[in-house]
RNA sequence: GGGCGGGUGGCGGAACUGGCAGACGCACCAGACUUAGGAUCUGGCGCCGCGAGGCGUGAGGGUUCGAGUCCCUCCCCGCCCA
């Protein structure tokens, strides 16, 4: 046997993933006959190097996409690249090279870097989004978006980041007002821009997430307070003299205990309500508020702080009229801006009446327990709901109740309605960028906006763009880009010079990967209802609210273009946590904790890397890089290669001989196959990798208890040196193949690992004969015996009296009970 | 402040529907082999105690024959939102 006495992973890795290249393993579609997986991970945007973030989600997906090939699917696992987008066009700004350009180096950088980790990708499959023959499709949805409705222009105040010189999304601008990407404040600005109307679907969105039982619970709860459905009314206070203010409130239950009304300082009213001898002191606080960061004003423990504006608002309902005030904690953009203030029955009113002095009335009393004092005695809003008093007409209703009641009411007198409001906006997706999709349209000085036909799509990225990063959008200072004709007249146009924001591309790429060349349709539909949904989506936690809202929206477009089968992308959704540095902060150059899977995999090899990101934890939990681990996982699998060096007299014990084991090797056999079916239960359920793969070790320490002798043990050592190759072929798919192989010998000489079965189990030998069951006396341990698994409570309770410990705790009382967990334990409760 | 996760040895983590807490790995200690060891193999390794034994899953209470797991009160940490 020429098999190589040191585990060298250089020496064998890319031998493997040639052979698996050449083998097209990893293809998907080529059993139409048989049940189909969809894995997929979240794609990379290739910024530079792949990082140890891209290794764990990459690692994660593969094992899963590799086990679930060996258990006999048809499984599509693909990949591509997030290739548009700010980054590459602000390192071009930076240092004068085209985007284009290095884009595609850096994808020839990671794919290589991709590729020598092994995973089991079907790179034919590939899709880069910079690529025209992919976005011509962004420009084809947008096309029938625009048609249906789903896209419209509008003007609208928009983020507008200093430091991008671009407009953001809301989901963009972080905490301080800031933006996500390059930190640099944001601004408001008003601007002609292109949205997609998802608030038409935020119903449609909200209700679909109780469809989504494998979706982790927190992003489910992520985005229903991210769409932020809430059902209230709106009413109109009445002014003398001036417009109405119309508040919007989820309690109009409680309106006739409202005792004032706020406006938000940005309020348009403000100003025109204003009384005089009051416009001093308003003005001073609104240019305060102006001043200060919105999270900051409204925040719980921000104070709260208002002024009178001297004018005075009517209830409709009770005709009574009411103090106008404005306040730090109301925001223009939320709602209406206005809001009517019940103290009696919420907090921040409450506080605020209290340090101002206004009334406080109780309009809603707890509908069991103890009644509320007057308002003046109250110690702190009751916010709950209950039975209406002093509420006129709706007085002895119940909350709910009087809500409709009230609702309903102020739509038939004419001063309100039962209202609906979503925190989710329309999302905005034109950007003044070059590095993304070119909006298809041209502005024609006769016809206006004119869509650009389906047949001369795509509209291309012109090359020369100059990329400033300053001023007008780069592809407005590209003359024979801008300068068309229009589609409609033949006249001279403009094109569109923004482009789309990248959570387009994202959004739809998984459907692409179905028929990536096909260039007369995005995809080809019957594909679609092969393949999808998604089965299993491996990502990180941070895209819960953007992209993965906006491609269950566009999921459900294709849905109705009639282009897919369901309203959901994914099934299962795999959050996965970060790789943090050795110290356990996160990995950053100012840390300079930073370690990159390059030099890893040079050094120990592909296996140990993807070892190490299943071992350290579950797929959820973050782990932190421990080289000493590494070290112990490169140890493992050379631990692994040294015993199956040992064992190759075993590689040809026939296998006929295995029923004789018997001793020290039939408990191999068993340990043998109570591993696959852990290592199995390990995958199967929650992807929890850490315990199939200790469970391997625990196999591969039993093999270097045991010294073979006979034909027999033999036989028991070569199957269990099988199934570990077999068993670690998810995890370290290169150097399991290797050992499979040598074991295997000349019949396997064609074969692959990666394509072979997953073992079964023999439910005989995962099932024990003996068990162990502990004793306990009052509840402590005293001992432990073995007994057949059958045993019954008088025959364990007999074992349990013979031994030596246990009497010493059960002489001279008396046994008042005995509690008999067959298999697992059996206690005496004994007293005096 | 709200929502969702978490607190288990020196460290990462195991523990099925309440049933022997600490699997597996790292670190550490000891021994063997060795010219050598940052290699390898074997053994040890929660804490206190010479021992018998006692104590131990953030703190305190409860339910139970039995609680890491269930219930109540509280403390701390992380993430998201405000």
């Amino acid at each position: 046997m020429a098999m190589n006495e040191r585990y060298e992973p250089q020496s064998i890795e890319q031998r493997w993933q040639s052979r698996w290249e050449g083998a097209g393993a990893f293809r998907a579609g080529r059993r139409p006959e048989v049940e189909k997986r969809y894995v997929l991970e979240m794609f990379p945007y290739p910024s530079g190097a792949m990082h140890m973030g891209h290794a764990r989600v990459y690692t994660i997906g593969d094992a899963l996409a590799r086990y679930l090939r060996m258990r006999g699917y048809d499984v599509l696992h693909p990949i591509g690249f997030d290739a548009l987008g700010l980054p590459a066009e602000n390192a071009a700004i930076k240092d004068g090279r085209h985007p284009a350009e290095r884009t595609r180096e850096n994808i020839v950088a990671f794919r290589a870097e991709m590729k020598t980790l092994g995973y089991a990708f079907d790179w034919e499959r590939e899709v880069v989004t910079a690529d025209p023959s992919y976005y011509r499709w962004n420009q084809w949805f947008f096309l029938k978006m625009l048609e249906r409705g789903i896209v419209y222009r509008r003007e609208g105040k928009a983020n507008w980041c200093t430091g991008c010189a671009t407009v953001i999304a809301n989901e963009q601008v972080v905490e301080d007002n800031r933006c996500e990407r390059c930190g640099s404040p944001v601004v408001e600005k008003v601007i002609p821009e292109w949205a997609f109307r998802i608030t038409a679907f935020a119903q449609d969105l909200l209700d679909g997430l109780d469809g989504l039982t494998e979706w982790p619970e927190r992003i489910v709860t992520m985005q229903r307070n991210w769409i932020g459905k809430s059902v209230g009314a709106e009413v109109d206070f009445a002014v003398p003299g001036q417009e109405p203010i119309k508040v919007f409130t989820t309690r109009v239950d409680t309106i006739h205990g409202c005792t004032y009304v706020v406006l938000a300082p940005e309020h348009p009213l403000v100003e025109r309500l204003t009384r005089p001898e009051r416009q001093a002191e308003v003005r001073a606080f609104v240019e305060r508020m102006r001043k200060t960061d919105a999270a900051e004003r409204t925040g719980e423990a921000a104070p709260k702080e208002g002024v009178f504006t001297g004018a005075r608002a009517v209830n409709p309902y009770t005709g009574e009229e009411v103090p106008v005030w404005i306040a730090n904690f109301v925001l223009a953009e939320y709602g209406t801006g206005a809001v009517m203030s019940v103290p009696a029955h919420d907090q921040r009113d409450f506080e605020f009446a209290r340090k101002y002095g206004l009334p406080i009335r109780v309009v809603i009393q707890p509908a069991k327990g103890e009644r509320l004092p007057r308002g003046d005695a109250l110690t702190e809003a009751y916010t709950a709901d209950g039975v209406l008093e002093a509420s006129g007409d709706a007085t002895g209703l119940d909350s709910a109740a009087a809500r409709e009641k009230l609702a309903a009411e102020a739509k038939a007198r004419g001063f309100g309605q039962p209202t609906v409001r979503w925190h989710l906006r329309d999302w905005g997706f034109s950007r003044q960028r070059y590095w993304g999709t070119p909006i298809p349209v041209v502005y024609c000085p006769d016809h206006g906006v004119v869509p650009v036909p389906e047949d001369q799509l795509p509209v291309t990225l012109p090359a020369e763009a100059l990329i400033t990063g300053t001023g007008e959008p780069p592809l407005a200072k590209v003359p024979s880009f801008v300068n068309t004709t229009c589609p409609r007249c033949g006249g001279p146009a403009r094109r569109e010079v923004d482009t789309m924001d990248t959570f387009v591309d994202s959004s739809w790429y998984y459907a692409r990967y179905l028929s990536p060349k096909d260039d007369t349709r995005p995809f080809d539909p019957a594909e679609a209802k092969r393949w999808l949904p998604v089965d299993v989506y491996v990502g990180g936690p941070e895209h819960a609210v953007m992209h993965l809202l906006y491609f269950r929206f566009w999921h459900r477009v294709m849905h109705r273009l009639g282009l897919v089968q369901e309203d959901e992308p994914v099934k299962r959704l795999v959050t996965q946590g970060i790789v943090n540095g050795p110290d356990g902060r996160k990995m950053s150059k100012r840390w300079g904790n930073v370690v990159a899977p390059g030099p890893i995999v040079a050094r120990f090899g592909a296996d140990t890397v993807r070892l190490f990101m299943l071992f350290a934890a579950p797929p959820e939990k973050d782990i932190d890089w421990s080289d000493e681990q590494v070290d112990g996982l490169f140890r493992f699998l050379s631990r692994v290669w040294r015993i199956f060096h040992a064992r190759q007299e075993c590689f040809r014990a026939p296998e006929a001989a295995l029923a004789q084991a018997q001793g020290d090797f039939l408990e191999l056999r068993r340990k043998t196959h109570r591993t696959i079916k852990r290592v199995t239960d390990g995958i199967q359920g929650d992807l929890k990798f850490n315990t199939s793969i200790a469970a391997l070790m625990e196999l591969v320490n039993a093999l270097y208890a045991l010294e073979p002798a006979s034909e027999p043990d033999r036989a028991a050592v070569r199957e269990a040196l099988i199934a570990v190759a077999t068993l670690l072929a998810p995890f370290a798919p290169h150097a399991a193949e290797e050992l499979w192989h040598e074991v295997l010998g000349p019949a396997a000489r064609d074969a692959l690992l990666a394509e072979h079965p997953w073992p079964a189990f023999d439910p005989a030998l995962v099932a024990a004969d003996v068990v162990t069951i502990a004793v306990q006396v009052n509840g402590k341990l005293r001992g432990e015996v073995q007994a057949p698994v059958a045993a019954g409570e008088a025959e364990v309770r007999a074992l349990a009296e013979g031994e030596e410990r246990v009497r010493a705790h059960l002489d001279g009382k008396s046994v008042r009970k005995v509690v008999f967990v067959p298999k697992r334990l059996i206690n005496f409760v004994v007293g005096g």
